[in-house]
RNA sequence: GGGCAGGUGGCGGAGCGGUCAAUCGCAGCAGACUGUAAAUCUGCCGCCCCAUGGGCUACGGAGGUUCGAAUCCUCCCCUGCCCA
C-alpha cells in the first residue's frame, strides 16, 4: 500500500492512541521516545493459521499509524517461534504445526501483511522479516549460553502466562514455557540488526515484550521499549471476530468480503464507536460525528454502514466493497420480489451460494435444499428451523420443511434465495445440464 | 518407577447398573419484540428415517461381567498433583 502525499501529524502518538483507546500499557518513556524522533517498531504475527483474522487488525493498524506518524514499522511473522507455539493466552497446550504449514501459513501472512504497510515510503519504509531465519539456524547449546543465562527460572516463573498454566490442571511444556526466551531474543535480533526500539502487541504480549526489553538492556546495553494495545471485546462478552460462521479472516477466499462487510455491519451499537476508532483511519471530528448520530438514531445504524465500509475498503479495496455493499442492499434492501432476478444473479459470487441441477432441485424438498446450500448442517436441523419458523424463501416464510420444489419456486427460472433468521441469506442457482 | 485424582456432548460440569442421546450452566440457533442492535421472554440445540413413532452412533481405547453399562471388572493410552 502506498500512502500519499504528506502527513500532518496534528496528534502526538500518544495522544492519538489514547483517544483511539488503544493503549492499554506502556512502558516508562516509550510515548515520549516516539513523540521525540523516529523510532523503530516491530510487532510479531504468529503463522498459526494461513490467513490473518479481525483480531489482528487492532496491532495491524497500531503499526500503520505509527508509520504514517513517520516512524519505522517492522511486521514480523513468525516462522520460528510458530514451530514452538506462544503459551501466553492460552489455558492449554497447543499441538505443534508442521514446519511446512508454519512456512505456509508464513507465506499467506506475509501477503496479507503487505497491503496494510508502505514499503516504499522514504525514508521510513516497512521492513518485512521473518524470525525463522535466525531462530532456525541457532545452536541449542549456543542459545542456551547466550541467552538462556540471562533469564532465571524464577523470573519465568513469575510470568502471568506461566503462572495460569502452572495452575491448571493441563500444566505447560518446557516447549512453551521456553517461549518467552524465544521471543525476547527476536527483540534483541531486532535492535542489533534494526536499532529497533519499540515492541507493540496485544495486552498478553506484556511479559514476552518485557522480557524483550530486559534481555537488550542486559546483553546490548540499550533502552528498549514495548506498548500493548487492549484485548478487543464485545459488549455482550461473546469473543470477537466471531460469528456463526465461525472465525472473520481476513482473506477473502474463507470469508467473503459480503460476508466480510456483514461482520462490521451489525456490530453492536455499545461497541461501534470503540471499532471505529480501532479499526478505520477516520479523524475524531468524523468519529465523533458519528457516535452522535449513533446516539441521535441508532436504528438508522449510520455508524456501523460507515465501520462497515471503511474496514471493508481497507482490507477488501474498493471493488469489493462495492460488491458487498450492493450484495447487502439487495439481500436487505426491503421486499425480495421488487429485487430484480439481474441483481441477484450479480451477487450471486459475492453471496454464499451454491448451485444445483434442475434434475437435483425437484428432486428436493425444502429440508433437503437448506442441507444442500449450507444453511443447515443437517436435515434434522433444518426440520427444527423450518417448525419454528425461521426460514423464508425468497422473502416468504417457509412453513412445511416437506414441501417439493418446483420450478415455480425459481425467481427468474434459476434462483432461490434462503434465509435463516434476521441475517443469514444465501442463493441456490440452478445450473442446467449439471 | 510408586501413590493419589481424573479423562462425559463446543466449553464448564452432573450422572455412578435400567426410566440416559445423557440434569444443569455458558456458548450457539430460531421465534416474539425491534433497527440486519441490545435487553427480555419462549422454543431448539448427536445423526438418519415413510416420523405424536423408529433406527444408528456416542460418555479416552480394547476386552469382559450382565437380560441390560457412561455407570461394575481387566488391560492399555492420556493428563494433573505428590513421592522416588
Amino acid at each position: 500500500m502506498r500512502i500519499e502525499g504528506s502527513i500532518v501529524n496534528r496528534m502526538t502518538i500518544a495522544d492519538e492512541f489514547t483517544w483511539r483507546g488503544m493503549l492499554y500499557d506502556a512502558t516508562d518513556g516509550a510515548l515520549a521516545l516516539c513523540a521525540q524522533e523516529p523510532v523503530t517498531v516491530y510487532v510479531g504475527f504468529d503463522p498459526t493459521a494461513s490467513s490473518l483474522h479481525v483480531g489482528s487488525l487492532l496491532p495491524i493498524m497500531a503499526l500503520a499509524r505509527l508509520q504514517r506518524a513517520g516512524h519505522r514499522p517492522i511486521a514480523l511473522v513468525g516462522g520460528g517461534t510458530g514451530l514452538i507455539g506462544d503459551p501466553s493466552g492460552k489455558s492449554t497446550e497447543r499441538t505443534l504445526l508442521s514446519v511446512d504449514d508454519v512456512d505456509a501459513n508464513v507465506r499467506g501472512m506475509r501477503a496479507q501483511l503487505e497491503r496494510f504497510l508502505d514499503f516504499d515510503r522514504q525514508p521510513n519504509g516497512a521492513v518485512m522479516v521473518n524470525n525463522a531465519d535466525w531462530l532456525r539456524s541457532v545452536g541449542l547449546l549456543e542459545f542456551l549460553r547466550d541467552t538462556g543465562k540471562h533469564f532465571t527460572v524464577n523470573y519465568m516463573l513469575a510470568k502471568e502466562s506461566v503462572k495460569r498454566r502452572l495452575g491448571g490442571d493441563e500444566g505447560i511444556s518446557v516447549t512453551e514455557f521456553s517461549y518467552l526466551l524465544l521471543q525476547a531474543y527476536d527483540y534483541l535480533v531486532l535492535h542489533q540488526r534494526y536499532g529497533c526500539r519499540l515492541q507493540m502487541g496485544g495486552s498478553d504480549q506484556w511479559g514476552n515484550i518485557t522480557a524483550g526489553c530486559d534481555l537488550i538492556r542486559k546483553v546490548a546495553g540499550g533502552r528498549a521499549h514495548g506498548l500493548v494495545l487492549p484485548l478487543v471485546t464485545t459488549a455482550a462478552g461473546t469473543k470477537f471476530g466471531k460469528t456463526e460462521a465461525g472465525t472473520v479472516w481476513l482473506d477473502p477466499a474463507r470469508t467473503s468480503p459480503f460476508r466480510f462487510y456483514q461482520f462490521w455491519f451489525t456490530v453492536d451499537d455499545r461497541d461501534v464507536v470503540r471499532y471505529l476508532k480501532f479499526f478505520t483511519w477516520l479523524p475524531p471530528e468524523a468519529i465523533d460525528a458519528l457516535a452522535e448520530a449513533t446516539e441521535r438514531q441508532p436504528g438508522a445504524r449510520e455508524a456501523q454502514r460507515v465501520l462497515a465500509r471503511e474496514v471493508t475498503r481497507l482490507v477488501h479495496g474498493d471493488d469489493e466493497l462495492q460488491r458487498a455493499e450492493r450484495a447487502s442492499a439487495v439481500l436487505f434492501g426491503g421486499s425480495l420480489r421488487s429485487a430484480s432476478v439481474d441483481d441477484l444473479l450479480l451477487v450471486f459470487d459475492d453471496v454464499p451460494s451454491t448451485e444445483v441441477s434442475r434434475a437435483a432441485l425437484l428432486t428436493m424438498n425444502v429440508a433437503a435444499a437448506l442441507v444442500h446450500a449450507g444453511t443447515c448442517a443437517s436435515k434434522g436441523e433444518a426440520v427444527r428451523l423450518v417448525r419454528q419458523g425461521g426460514v423464508s424463501i425468497n422473502g416468504e416464510r417457509e412453513t412445511d420443511e416437506r414441501r417439493a420444489l418446483t420450478t415455480d419456486d425459481l425467481l427468474g427460472a434459476s434462483l432461490i434465495v434462503l434465509q435463516k433468521g434476521a441475517r443469514d441469506r444465501r442463493l441456490l442457482r440452478v445450473v442446467e445440464g449439471l
